[in-house]
Parts: C-alpha cells; structure tokens; sequence
DNA sequence: TAGGCCCTGGACAACGTTGTCAGGTGAATG
DNA sequence: CATTCACCTGACAACGTTGTCCAGGGCCTA
C-alpha cells in the first residue's frame, strides 16, 4: 500500500513494450516477440500466457524499431498533384489497393504543383524509409533522387516523366488522345480550332499541345496565334481565354481543352455563349452525358495508370532488375455530342 | 588495388548512416547529429566539414530511429471511406493542409465501409505511431481504441460519429440539412416525396432519414413505406428504386436523395423521365449548375470539417486536456431549379 | 537406464539516432 | 604566467525490436 509509486503498471501517456508483456506473462523478452510474429517454437499454453499479458496491457508492437531492426518498412510513398484533384481520386485508390494486397501501407501527399514541395515531401518520405515511391513530378530535375535509388528505393513516375534521371514512368497518351481528339473536330468540318492547355511547363500540357499541332498540321491548316492559350488553369484566366477566342473577325468554331479543370470552366462558358461551339475535353468528367449537349471527351484511364504504376513499383521490390520501363495507357475518345456540332459559320 | 573489397564507400544497396558521415568527416558521430539537427555549438569550419561529407556520401537521416529515440513522429494518418469519392478530395486536402502546417507528415488510406478494414488500417497506423489520427468511421464500435488514446494518441472522428467511445467528433449537421431540403421540396407543394438514401448502419444515412421524417411530419405528411429506400448505393438499386417510386397509381412527385452517388444516378434516371420530377441531392455536385434543370442540392462543406477535424487533433497534440468536443458544421441550401419544381399531378 | 536429439525459452548484441555528461582547447582575465 | 570560463567536441547509454546462439529439459531409442 505504501510504494504503488514503483509503477506497477506502465504510467498514462507509456505504452508498454515487450518488456513489460514479458515480465507480466513471466517469459523470456524473446518469447514475446515470437508470440507477437506468430514464429514457431512456442508451447501453446506459453502462447495463451503471451496472449494475455498483451491484451490486459494493450500493448502495440512498435514498428519504428521493428523497422529499425529489419530494415524494410512494408509501406510505399505516393507523392500527387492535389488531392483534391477528381482526376487523382481512382489513381490513388488503385495504387492502394495493389498495396495492399502486397501488405504495404500508402502515404501520401500533395505537392500542390510546386517542385520544392515535391523535393521536400519525397525526401521526408525517404527519410522514413518508406520501399518504394510513386512520384506523379511537378518538377523537372529529379537527380535529388539519385542517392536514394541508389540506396534501393523503388520509384515510378506516373502521369508525366522524370526529369534528367532515368526511371520507370507510366503515362497516359498524352499527344495520341490530343490529336485523335482535335482530329475528331477536324473531320466535323472545323477549320478554326482553339486549344487551351495547362501551363506549359507541364508534360502533358506540351504533349497535349503537339497533339493538337499534328492533327492541323495533318489535315493542313493553320493555326493563328490567338487560337492557342496556355497557362494557369484558374476558371477566370480560362474564362478570359475562351471569351477571347469566340470574339474577333474570326472566332473559332470549336475548342479543344487540356484537361479537366479548363474543361469544366469552358463548358459553362459556352453554355451560356449565344451560338453552339465544339468542344472537347481532355479528361472525362461526371455526369458529361448529362449535359446538353453531351461532353464529347478524351478519357484517361487513371485507374490503369495507377495499377500499372504500382504493379511496376513492387515488382522492383520483389526484384525486378531490368532496364527502367515507360508504359504508354491509350486514351479512349468518347463521343457525347458537344465534339460532333458542325461549324455554324 | 588488391583490396577494394574493404568498403570505402558504402555499398549499393546500403544507406549511408551518421557514422559514415562522421568517420568521412573526421569528427564524432555527435557532431554530425548537431550538424543534422542544425543544433547550436558547431563551428562554421567543422560544420562545412560536415554538410560536404553528408552531400558526397548522400546521407539522409533515418527517421526510424529517430522516431524510436524522440517518442513522437510526427506525422498523423487519416482513415476515410474511399479515396475515390469526390467529396473526400476536399477534405483530405483541408488535413493535409494542416498538418504541414503543422510540419507533420499525412499518412492515409481507406477503410472501403469495412469495420474490419477500418481497424487493422487504424492499428496499423497506431503500430508506426503515428502522433494522432483522423477517422472516418466504418465500423460502431471504436473500444479498440482505447489503448491507444490512453497511450496518447490524439484522435478526433470526422463526418460520423465514434461508436461506445468518448471522442472529439466533427460532423455536418444531416439532421438539419435533409430536414431543410425536405422542407424545401414541400413548401414547393410536394406532398409525396421519396427518400433514397445509403445503408442504415451508417450514421449519416439515419441522421438525413430523421431529418427527412421530422420534415414531413412538422408539415403533417404521411410516409409511405414504398417512399423510403435504404440500401447499398450501387447505380442499379437506385435506378429500381427511383423507377419503382415514379410508378403505381400514386407516384412520388418529388425526390430527395441521401447523398452524392445516389444523386448522380437519381439525376441520370430523372433525365429520361417522361414527367419533371422535382429533386434535391445531398451533397454537391460538380457541374449541378450546368444541368438542366441545376440540381438543387444541401452542401456540405467537406473542407470545413477536414480543417476543423484537423485543428483539433493538434491542439490535442499540442496538450488540450479539455472534454471530447462534438462540432456539427452546417450545411446549406443551394436552390438551382430542380428542387424548385412544382408537383404536376 | 544411459545417451543423444529435438524442442522450447532466454541472454545478448545490434539496428541508427539523440540526450547526457565530461573532456579539451582557446581566449580573456587577474 | 596561472586561472577561469566559455565554447566546442565526442564517448556512452538508451530507445524497442529482432537475429543469433546457447542452455536446459523431455522423450525416444538402444
């Protein structure tokens, strides 16, 4: 009654360690561990005895040193644009889900398309030590990575391509999806055709762009200058973009957007436009058939993307040793009306 | 040139540690820690020493140790429903916001609305020990957690509440909101109005059903059975049960739908509808405003919560001692036709 | 019954870092 | 010139776990 000071229990605020399950079941430190890694070698009834010091303590394995001692962390690093981003939702969960089924934890983070955000937050993720990571860059020189692949952390690039280090990229087809798409326009009679496109220090953007360039090039128009705008993908630097485009002698008779974000500011500037315009998209969005006209797009296949990306990452930590791979996912064009309205002028 | 084998540099595969820093620079492994830490009490020549040593060997700190060394982590883990779901976009953004705010790391992942799924994730993320955590609930009983809060892990529930666990919770208000939107629907002359909504184990789908009988019976409505369905949101379910409520010799002349997934397939079914049908979604959508009619719907503010949720758990962490708080962020109307329509029959 | 084998359990070191503390060097002061 | 003091630096233990290795005891066989 005098000492209950000479802390029978761990104290608040302590979690107990195998230490004390050991001490309390009355076993070895070790036994602990091999009852808490379910390792053979353990007498049933010891195990029982194990079993309840545990559940009476509530004792947690500490990973931090499990991972310490091992040297392998059993999770993986996804590093994404913005979270918040419709387009990122299925990617990161089909990156999940393949972690999980190798028995990986996910971490993950936003760089908010800011490079040295990208660099710190995949540093910190390295420095946890996470496996491997799956990098979706907003920057374009990922040589701070050398080290840490070298050291043997797994990466893939997704979305868009490593810059000045050579890895393992998944990518969506970027220049195929643009030029069938601006194609599409092309062979509903459309002569003059506005591309408005993501800030052009962006992959895709570019890639996007070529695209576009090709199919004109192709089929042997021009493009005038105020035809093309890229930059930030604000709703009133687009909404500027698209009004401008339908203003002027000469407006375009159709537009082809760059992705999901200008996408859904361009379809409420031309619904309230006085005259139809073609449009589409570059990405697919919800309820695009429930429009009117329907949104006629270039969908994306970001599941793929991700799985692809993630099957790749493990198979490298299983030990894969090859060349560094880059995958192409085709696009799919869907047609939903508002790419099929035929020029009015 | 006979033995290059006596590793004089680390070998592949193989991390560079502080010792290997120390021994390249010449000076003890505390030091290097100092120069690590950017702690005082380094002389700028020593330091110097020290940061090209670290640059040339490419050593990143081992937070693994560290975290065994220090006690915290810091980094906090988020367990949500579907990272898929649009409207989890938003607020995992707002927390993850907040906790680099806060120079803390995110980890998350989703519980796919298994109790399960939820648990093994949460006791993953409490074995890194992860300094709090995040919970959108799947499962009705969170004792589990017990050990880990009285250990000290801060923990806050977002969205729905903990189940026979004291807790901070942040919800929106979906009493209220369904019972708005239901009011809306009768004041527009409705007197037969179907509620869809999800599955009622899940809190929020009994909370918005209440609301939606607390309105009908504050206007003295009755409720037919056949005007309520409960179930999985899957498209084929809600495509029969709005099908079945549009039909019989006493149709519903209004909906309101429960919330996001069951709007988008509600809408799709309403669209083909021979007769305008009056709607109001839980939850908003992109580009409701677009379609014809907009989608009137009662919006929750998905980054509100994330951000308060997140708020809280660090000024737990930060030592907040005071009672589990519960916050109930309002939601709001937004009128954009199709709540407004008048019953035709 | 004795010898040997297998099975179980535990002592100990190591993983890479940080906190503590003591030693050592140089300048400033008496 | 001796002493004090401040400041830098490094040796050492500890965090909680797992891998290695050895000891002891029970059981089977000759």
């Amino acid at each position: 009654m005098a000492d209950t000071a000479r802390r029978p229990e761990p104290r608040y605020g302590t979690r107990p360690t195998m230490k004390d399950v050991a001490a309390r079941a009355g076993v070895g430190l070790k036994t602990v561990s091999r009852v808490v890694n379910a390792e053979p070698g353990v007498t049933p009834d010891t195990e029982r005895r194990v079993q309840e010091a545990i559940e009476a303590l509530g004792f947690r394995r500490n990973d931090s040193a499990r991972v310490l001692r091992k040297g392998r962390t059993a999770s993986i690093g996804l590093v994404l644009e913005d979270l918040a981003d419709p387009f990122y939702g299925p990617l990161n969960r089909a990156v999940e889900e393949v972690a999980r089924a190798h028995g990986a934890l996910l971490i993950n983070g936003s760089s908010a398309e800011d490079p040295d955000r990208e660099q710190e937050l995949v540093l910190a993720l390295c420095a946890r030590r996470v496996d491997g990571l799956i990098v979706i860059p907003a920057g374009h020189d990922h040589r701070y990575l050398e080290p840490e692949i070298k050291a043997g952390v797994a990466t893939v690039f997704v979305d868009r391509p490593a810059g000045r280090i050579d890895a393992d990229t998944v990518l969506s087809d970027s220049f195929g999806g643009a030029r069938s798409g601006a194609a599409h326009l092309i062979a509903h009679g459309h002569r003059r055709i506005g591309f408005i496109g993501d800030q052009p220090r962006i992959h895709t953007a570019i890639e996007r762009l070529r695209g576009y360039r090709t199919a004109m090039a192709e089929a042997g128009l021009e493009i005038h200058d105020d035809w093309v705008s890229l930059g930030t993908t604000a709703p009133e630097r687009v909404r500027e973009a698209v009004t401008a485009m339908l203003a002027g002698p000469e407006p375009v008779t159709a537009i082809f957007a760059g992705n999901n974000r200008v996408t859904v500011t361009a379809v409420r500037v031309l619904a309230a436009h006085h005259r139809p315009v073609a449009f589409v998209g570059f990405d697919d969005i919800e309820l695009a058939d429930l429009l009117d006209p329907g949104v006629t797009v270039i969908a994306q296949d970001a599941a793929t993307l991700g799985r692809t990306a993630a099957e790749r990452l493990f198979s490298r930590l299983d030990g894969a040793v090859d060349a560094p791979s880059r995958v192409v996912v085709p696009t799919r064009l869907i047609a939903r009306g508002s790419g099929e309205i035929r020029p009015s002028a």
